[in-house]
RNA sequence: GGAGGAGUGGCCGAGUGGUUUAAGGCGGCGGACUUGAAAUCCGUUGAUCUCGCAAGGGUUCCAGGGGUUCGAAUCCCUUCUCCUCCGCCA
């Protein structure tokens, strides 16, 4: 279809039939050392670092496969030559003689074995800070000053006053408290209640709703706290642990000697658990598209972001997201991007929000996306699109590093498949956009109508005001 | 938290130091028989890396890691997971 002209587009390697080793990649070795070239030039394009990262990794190939190839042969001698001590007399001159011989090639084995494991952790180490080639079609460009607007939706309210932003609205209403919240966990946490906390319970259920009943997608509700291996999988770790939140593992408090670490994360996204509901696993192709939603609270710490956004909802340390997970084949992975991009926006729609649709360049994209689309709704208090979803397509860079293959028949060797996420959508910044789109000259805000089954104790007004914000619902 | 038990190929399950390159069964796939199906019979059956233009070789994998040994699914240490019982808890 439409999908599979656009898929030549894409640089040599996705066909992905390779098998992916023993370590984990994300750019698959072979492709790497054989079109270095070609590899390097698609990562110049995100930034002259990405390029770098490739630099160690053929040398480093060509001594593993050197040890590889060694350690092999020896280990047939080694297999010869038991074979033939198994047979032989135990009392014999000749036992003896194979014994000591076997002695020192197994000694050699064990060198070799120690060899290999240096170089193998120390491709994977260098591979795993790879980030993965922009589609061919991808926009060129350093920042987000170069993304390219795609469509819009809507048109700007236009008010008879001078529109507020969410922050003065929420408070005026009784329906954000900023002060509760810094002092429960500090700042970029928020309480929200009366029909603040409503608001946020009904739009998630919106759209869990919407996603389950008209888009096909199954909803899923996993754990909040993950370990590393997940977070490896999805691209959080190594290079972003700062942006993650660590719980102390329970081992601190009664360690034991040989354990080995079990430190638990918090989820910053649903992405994470719900991606890797399927690592080391392969899959019938018959059961794919596999697409699921799922609603999770999401945690941040945001290192280094000190001083961006820090009046409101915008920027929190905890916030709530629906999320939009997609497994797969290659050839309509395309296709699904821009479908679950349509069923990200769709949300939008339905809530009658203004934003646009861009397509961000390759300085500007998460290291695991081959392409991506950034969903930025109207923020009339900001005078500003922010964004509210970001849609990517992963290619097989997760499938590598997470091992999620699948088998297109019956006796056919497995292949990695491709990955696609969005959310859909991020609920503190929708319930902002619909705060500062819908408000009124007095302050109060109407409720979008696709929320009305969700809002109970409204009256025929549909509007959240001072007096109605606090009081119960029935 | 306490006391026991157990982890083998898609599944069940044998295997306590060297013809195990893991028996046997189930399931799957292919074939024979059949009008078709069932039953029966025969064959086949995973992943991984690597050498090779290819045909085809070889390596590794018995929960994970480490150790003993010329040699480990098998012995030792350790971690994880699951099951049973007791206690506690929402």
């Amino acid at each position: 279809m439409a999908c599979a002209a656009r898929v030549s587009d894409m640089p040599a390697c996705w066909p992905n039939t390779r098998g992916f080793g023993s370590n984990r990649r994300m750019l698959d070795l072979r492709y790497v050392v054989e079109h270095l070239d070609e590899a390097r030039a698609a990562l110049a394009r995100r930034g002259e670092a990405a390029a770098k990262s490739l630099d160690p990794i053929a040398a480093l190939a060509a001594r593993r496969s050197q040890v590889i190839v060694r350690l092999q042969a020896l280990r047939e001698e080694k297999n010869e030559a038991n074979a033939a001590m198994a047979k032989a007399d135990k009392q014999s001159d000749e036992f003896k003689t194979r014994r000591e011989a076997l002695k020192r090639i197994s000694d050699e084995i064990k060198t070799h074995e120690g060899e290999e494991r240096v170089v193998q952790a120390e491709l994977e180490a260098a591979l795993l800070g790879v980030p993965n080639m922009p589609a061919a079609n991808v926009p060129d460009g350093k920042s987000s000053d170069d993304n390219k607007e795609v469509r819009r939706h809507g048109e700007k309210p236009s008010f008879a006053f001078t529109p507020k932003d969410h922050v003065d609205l929420g408070v005026a209403l009784g329906i954000f408290d900023f002060d509760r919240g810094v002092k429960l966990s500090g700042a970029r946490f928020t309480v929200l209640r009366g029909r603040g906390a409503q608001l946020e319970r009904a739009l998630m259920m919106f759209m869990l709703d919407l996603h389950t009943r008209e888009h096909g997608y199954e909803e899923i509700w996993p754990p909040a706290l993950v370990n590393e291996e997940s977070l490896r999988g999805t691209g959080q770790l190594p290079k972003f642990a700062a942006d993650l939140f660590k719980i102390a593992s329970w081992e601190e408090a009664d360690p034991k000697p040989d354990a080995p670490k079990r430190d638990l994360y918090l989820i910053p996204t649903a992405e994470v658990p719900i991606t890797n509901l399927h690592r080391d696993e392969i899959l019938d192709g018959d059961k794919l598209p596999i697409k699921y939603t799922s609603y999770t609270p999401c945690f941040r710490s945001e290192a280094g972001s000190y001083g961006k956004d820090t009046r409101g909802l915008i920027r929190q340390h905890q916030f709530d997201k629906v999320e939009l997970v997609r497994f797969e084949k290659p050839e309509h992975a395309e296709a699904a991007h821009e479908e679950l991009t349509r069923h990200a926006e769709e949300v939008l729609k339905r809530l009658d929000l203004h934003y646009r649709v861009m397509e961000l360049c390759a300085g500007d994209m998460g290291a695991g996306a081959a392409r991506c689309y950034d969903l930025e709704v109207w923020l009339p208090g900001q005078n500003a699109f922010r964004e509210i979803s970001s849609c990517s397509w992963f290619t097989d860079y997760q499938a590598r590093r997470a091992r999620i293959r699948y088998r297109e028949k019956a006796g056919e060797k497995p292949q990695l498949l491709h990955t696609i996420n969005g959310s859909g959508l991020a609920i503190g910044r929708t319930l902002v956009a619909i705060l500062e789109q819908y408000q009124q000259a007095d302050g109060s805000v109407r409720v979008p109508q696709a929320l009305w089954p969700y809002m109970q104790g409204l009256d025929e007004s549909h509007l959240i005001t001072r007096y109605s914000s606090s009081r119960t619902y029935t």
